[in-house]
DNA sequence: ATGGTTAAAGTCAAGATGACCTTTAAGGGG
DNA sequence: CCCCTTAAAGGTCATCTTGACTTTAACCAT
């Protein structure tokens, strides 16, 4: 294989493949799915989960597909985003290999990761990968790095943050959501004054759910829109 | 080529490409550098400027290697960043190309655009283009609509609308950017108190630069920031 | 000087935000 | 049963931002 693409390269030919940052949360924490790699290069290292394009699929299918292969999440109740192309020449020792990156984001995605690939695949909390700086296979660090900026800067400006809940849930959990991912604690009350005055960010269901202490919560869905107007940004104080 | 190309394809091989959305104000005007493609597959078509990506730069690298070559622009006085990859299967007759596309945002352009591919390369208003429904060679209308609504957010949250403006600039020259770019009127005291007060927007040269008619315009330069807290939103009114 | 033109600065009401406080609705302990 | 704790939900208020609009400043041509 080596030989076969370092000619195929000389004729300005690369392989291509996609990458996920996937993302979710799970007992507080901001998760991100690692799997460990088998073989050369960079056996035993921890490395974004990937695989190679199809010929005849999309970028995007390909990403599906993967994300499919390493977890068993259909991507329908799941936010999938393509974050940008790295195809540095250096990245895999083997050759010019660009690679597509894409970000998902989901609720409750499953423990038990199956499929083939995937045997050496869990969760791993990025808080913990970014206290050691640490080091993934090629330029995964660099990937994840991108990837987490932009899911933090998409909760600005989008109303992403409820994928990260299941259905129903309460404005608490939403709120938990941000705090995790920005690092920092919001006001409830100012935050619960924004998402509902936000039009189409979240449809309140008329129920509530007890919680362990305190009054119940009423429960909300997702909303219709995908952008939030004005910004709820992480910026200040 | 093609057989090559189709044999390398089967083994998970692709070409790669950069494409360049390259913008640029010219009397009063969006416009963006289109070429007419001398060979198949869409002879005689417009396209967006681009080419392979070499065997041992960076993607980033050949976007502005082909910026250099279309253009004759050295790049340091210019905005450049990554859009997006683009790789749907059918989206090259030849076979499987994924082409990274690019970004491009400069002030005063060359006319006069040398170099080899480069020949039939012109400048062309970007609303002539819309209004048409255009049909660019390849995939390059949605390319460019990407590009197109990527300008008009960056515009939102950053202070790249600068990159456009010859320095020193007014700020009318300022304002007439984020007009033309969005395509509505801007309030121009609402406008000035808003660049003036943000931190790191603009610069003031203490010069001052006559009008055709009016009081003389007070000139400034790109300030320090990249990104602009609080947004300066288009959306309302 | 006078009026036209554009830059620059000011006014004001409406809306958004951050900090903080009060009320409501549950469960649990005495 | 009453009170305490807890968290949700709602309210207050000063400050900041925004949009619409008005006023002043500086230059030119006549």
């Amino acid at each position: 294989m080596d030989e076969r693409l370092a000619r195929a390269v000389d004729v300005g030919l690369s392989l291509v493949t996609v990458d996920l940052a996937i993302f979710t949360i799970r007992n507080g924490a901001l998760m991100v799915l690692l799997i460990e790699r088998g073989e050369e290069p960079f056996q035993g290292h921890s490395a974004l989960p990937g695989g190679r394009v199809r010929r005849q699929e999309t970028l995007d299918q390909g990403a599906r597909r993967e994300l499919l292969e390493e977890t068993g999440v259909d991507g329908s109740r799941l936010h999938l985003e393509q974050l940008g192309a790295f195809g540095d020449p250096g990245r895999d020792p083997r050759g010019r290999v660009v690679t597509i990156a894409y970000l998902a984001l989901g609720a409750d995605l499953p423990e038990a990761v199956g499929g083939s690939d995937a045997a050496h695949a869990r969760w791993v909390p990025v808080e913990e990968l970014v206290a050691v700086s640490t080091s993934l296979a090629f330029d995964h660090d660099r990937i994840l790095g991108d990837a987490l900026e932009r899911v933090r800067e998409k909760l600005e400006y989008t109303t992403v943050a409820t994928v990260f809940c299941p259905e129903p849930f309460t404005l608490s959990e939403l709120r938990a959501v941000y705090e995790v991912i920005w690092g920092r604690e919001l006001d409830p009350s100012n935050f619960r004054r924004k998402v509902t005055k936000a039009e189409g960010f979240v449809d309140p269901t008329g129920e509530q759910r007890a919680q362990p202490a305190g009054r119940p919560a009423a429960l909300y869905r997702k909303g219709g829109s995908s952008m939030l107007t004005p910004p709820l940004l992480r910026s200040v104080s």
